[in-house]
Formats: structure tokens, sequence, C-alpha cells
RNA sequence: GGGGCCAUGGUCUAGCCUGGUUAGGAUUCGCGGUUUGGGACCGUGCGGCCACAGUUCGAAUCUGUGUGGCCCCA
């Protein structure tokens, strides 16, 4: 059946339904313990495509993979000052078997506290600088009180990278590279646009200078955060004694960033941004499945249908992930079914194709039948592969920007966040602690509307008042309510 | 973290208020057959009251606790 609920009207339900069982089955959240979730077949292979096409271009900008366990020892998490903020969400393992171990160990709630004190061991001079490794395919564990699948859990996929630099100008330079890379995937290849914020200090990832995030607009108009990047300064350098010897052969502390695409947060927006009433709608690239081919039989002796399509099985397998359902179920079910999961290319054969040696196709994205000559359908598919990631992107691009809001005064900030979805556009003080007590404000007033920060990229000067307390703006922010 | 709703075969649901037959139906699934251009049909079979405690002669139903889910708000 198709889904109950329609994501323009409720996307909440929708949202829990496309996920569940009676939706694409990505998840099963019949497991019984909150906040972690079986990922079911579907799920996972769709996560594994974007997780490798990620890794990938970490690696070509110099990162190389490690593998770290998830048990940490207690007095790793001591060594920080502020990253012990994590410390009241930690799960600890306390006992081995009947015995208590001696040291407590906590299951790692990002990689920080494990990593750092290798980097300490592994690195000893400048040459080895810039260090960067990344993790990918793991999980990772926090104490949250509401969780959601894909969108907040206990324990959720992690991929992390962590760079150790020279100079703090390399840090910079590493800020803008990870949005780059966030770009051209989660962007270019998955069809999911953002903005890309430097986020006010009261925002900061524990223990870092400053935290950069990219910003994905879901479609019940709140942001969630799919990818981030920390200058981590020299605070963890010093706090897990990460030291280089430099070319006048003196000790330095390095200057580092991580660097973590949400890949849950990432997943849920392909869900959410690219999804419609039908179920998924899978950019062709991570599709697991990129061409299902449906036969139309009326004779149980109809060979050629069968025939037909195992001529384009053959045919297409050698460039495309393709299925061919010659399953029991009546071509209804089938397309039906297909839709659900977000195969971006359905190709259907019936007697009158095989006479007329013609094929008919449907893009998922706009479930419009074409028939086309047989001879044309390579050429077809190959144009399929970028036009509907050209058409879930430019969709995706206009719903973020017809839902970016400019605001002059408080009132009218408050009206527009109250009423609409999405962000607001808005002239503010200040973004260090100073301007604190203005974002509480707005944040009281709009049930929630968060200051999300200044854009990366923007180099311009503001003028003006703040919206909040009038005092000179020093910054055009963003505010939006947020997951 | 706060509030609300809820938990019955794989899925959806009736029964619960007012305790008492073998927990009813739909769908899915398996088998046999007829079918196949947007979720076909007939026959047949498998499968269930979230957990624990309490009240009771008797609990899906009442009470408590726990666990989990969903929605709204922080």
């Amino acid at each position: 059946m198709a889904l109950k609920n329609k994501k323009s009207q409720n996307f909440s339900e929708w949202y829990t339904e496309i996920t569940g069982e009676n939706g694409a089955k990505l998840v099963d959240m019949r497991y019984g313990v909150q906040g972690f979730v079986p990922h079911r077949t579907w799920s996972v292979q769709i996560i594994r495509r974007f997780e490798a096409l990620l890794e990938q271009q970490v690696e070509k900008d110099g990162y190389s993979p490690i593998l770290l366990p998830l048990l940490i020892p207690e007095e790793n998490i001591k060594k920080e000052k502020e990253h012990v903020e994590f410390a009241p969400e930690l799960f600890w393992v306390e006992r081995m078997g009947k015995t208590k171990l001696e040291t407590p160990l906590y299951l790692r709630p990002t990689g920080e506290s494990q990593i750092y004190p290798l980097y300490s061991l592994w690195i000893r001079s400048w040459k080895d600088l810039p260090w960067k490794n990344y993790q990918s395919r793991i999980t990772t564990y926090r104490g949250e009180s509401t969780t959601r699948p894909f969108l907040r859990g206990r324990e959720f996929i992690f991929f992390e990278t962590h760079a150790v630099f020279e100079t703090n100008e390399e840090v910079l330079k590493q800020v803008e590279k990870d949005m780059q890379i966030t770009s051209e995937i989660i962007t270019g290849e998955l069809g999911l646009p953002f903005l890309y914020f430097k986020r006010p200090s009261w925002d900061k990832f524990a223990g870092a200078d400053d935290t950069y995030g990219a910003d994905c607009l879901m479609p019940d108009g709140k942001v969630s955060q799919i990818a981030s990047t920390h200058d981590l300064g020299q605070r963890f350098a010093k706090a897990y004694n990460v030291k280089f010897i430099d070319q006048n052969e003196k000790s330095q502390f390095g200057y580092q960033t991580c660097f973590g695409p949400g890949i849950w947060r990432i997943m849920a927006a392909i869900i959410g941004v690219h999804g419609d009433d039908f179920g998924l709608v899978l950019p062709f690239k991570i599709a697991p499945i990129q061409i299902v081919i449906v036969p139309i039989v009326f004779e149980k002796n109809d060979k050629a249908v069968d025939r037909k399509c195992k001529e384009l099985e053959k045919k297409l397998s050698k460039q495309y992930r393709v299925k061919y359902d010659n399953s029991d179920n009546k071509p209804g079910w089938k397309y039906n079914e297909w839709e659900m999961l977000g195969v971006p290319v359905r190709i259907e054969v019936g007697p009158k194709e095989v006479k007329a040696k013609k094929i008919t196709i449907v893009r998922r994205d706009i479930r419009k039948r074409e028939t086309i000559a047989e001879k044309q359908l390579e050429r077809k598919i190959k144009s399929y592969e970028s036009v509907i990631l050209k058409s879930i992107s430019e969709n995706a691009e206009k719903f973020l920007r017809e839902n970016i809001k400019e605001a002059n005064t408080f009132e009218h900030l408050v009206k527009i966040l109250n009423t609409n979805k999405g962000l607001v556009k808005t002239k503010f003080c200040a973004l260090d602690k100073s301007g604190e007590k203005c974002a509480d404000k707005i944040q009281q007033a709009t049930d929630g509307g968060k200051v999300r920060g200044m854009l990366f990229d923007d180099k311009s000067r503001a003028s003006g008042k703040c919206v909040v307390c009038s005092k000179k703006a020093t910054a055009t922010v963003y505010i939006a309510k947020s997951y």
C-alpha cells in the first residue's frame, strides 16, 4: 500500500512511516532498545554507497583510514577540560563477565579522546605533518533523551577525519576544503544543498576554538546539520600532548581540525528532502538497484518477453546495477514496490514492446512513462543519470531558496519563524559570548529558533543594527529551528 | 528534559469502558490452481494479547511498575 501519510501534510509521521515496515523498510524499530537502531539491508546498501564516495573524496585530500576500538579507558575523557562535557552522556562498560574491570571503559561518544593520545605517539616531526587520518563505518554512543532514526540516536553511524598541522593558517584552509568535500559529494552527487555556517561561540563543539556546520533544510522547515568541521586550535594538542619537532628542532604543539559528515543525517536528508508520497527517491549514483526491469506477460508460453528482459538485463548489467523482477507479483504491485524503494529507473517490457522493438521507461522522480525505440535505450539511461540528479537537486535548491526570508525587526523575525518554515536572515550584534543574550531572546520568542551562525564565505562587513538589541551589528546571521 | 497518545499473529485492526465460549476480521507469508499494462482471485495452511507483579474462582480487559513506540514542546 502506498504511504498513508502525506509528506506535505504531516512530515513527522510520513518520515516514521517511510523508514519503517510499511515503507521502504530502512530500519526496524521493534528491536526494543531506545536509540539503538537495526539497519535493514536497503538502508545499509544506500549508506555504504555514499560512505564510499566520501571515503574516496577525503582520501583524495590526503586522509588515510584507521580503525580504533569502540572502548576507551576512563582517564582519556578527563584530559580535556571542556570535552568533559560529554561525560554525563557516556555509556560505560564496567565488567568483563563477572569480573569488575580495574579501569572502567566508555563507549566512544566521538573520536578525539581516543585518537589524539595515539597521535601523540605517532607524530614526531614536522616532516610527518600534515597528519591526516579518518575512520568510517563505525558507531558512536551518546545518552540522548529524544531519539529518531537517522536524526538522533544513542548509537549512530560515524565518519570522522582528524588532521594535525604546523600552523593555524593551514587549519582555515582545511575548514574550507572540508566544505568543498561536503559540497562535491553531498550536493554534487546526492543533490542536497546546504548552507555552511560559522557557528556562534556558544554553539561550538566542546573544546573547539570554532565550529563550522553545514545545514540542510528539511521539508518541515527545520534545519539539520549534515556535516561539521571543528577548528580545534591547540587546545586538544595541549590536552593530549600532540607535539612535533619543528624545523628549528623545537618542540611545538600541533594545530588541529576534525571534520565529520553526518552519515545518519545525510541519510535522513536523502529520505526527507527527495522522498515523496510514493516513497524514496534515490539519486542514481547511490541507488543499490539503479534499473528495475518489469515484465508484462499475458500468456504462459510467451517466452519472447522473458527473453527480451533477460537480454536487456545482461546488456545493462555491464554498466548498471540492474534487477530483473520476474517474481509472481502483478506489474502494478512491482511498480509500487520499486517506487517505494526509490529505484531511479524502471523499464517495462510487454508483448507490445517486443513486437514494435520499443521500450517503456519510467523515471522515479517524476513518474512519467515514455516509450522509446529499443536502440535509444542506453543513450536514454545515460542521460537520465544526470537529468534525475539535476531535477531533484533543483527542487531541493528551490525549496531552500524559497524558505530563506529576511527580517529587519525583531517582531518581523518572530512572526516569520512562528508562522513560516525555514531560515531567517538578519543582522545580529555579536557571535562571541556577548551576543548570547540576544540569541536566547530569539530562542524564547520563537519556540526554539537558534542562531545558526554567519555564512562561512561571507566576507562583507555587516552594517546596521542588531535585530534584537539595536546595538551595532557585526554579522549577518541565519536563524532557524533545528533537529 | 517536559507534556500527550499508545502497545493484540509479519502488517493493519475488532474486542477493553462493564473481567467469563476456541481472541474476530483484513492483509502479508507458505502450498495448489487460475491470472498479469498501476497493489488480481479461489481453495487451503502457519502465525498473536510487550514484560513483571498485584486484584480475582477467572485478566487481552482492572491496578502498579518496567520496557518500547509515536506526536508535540524545550
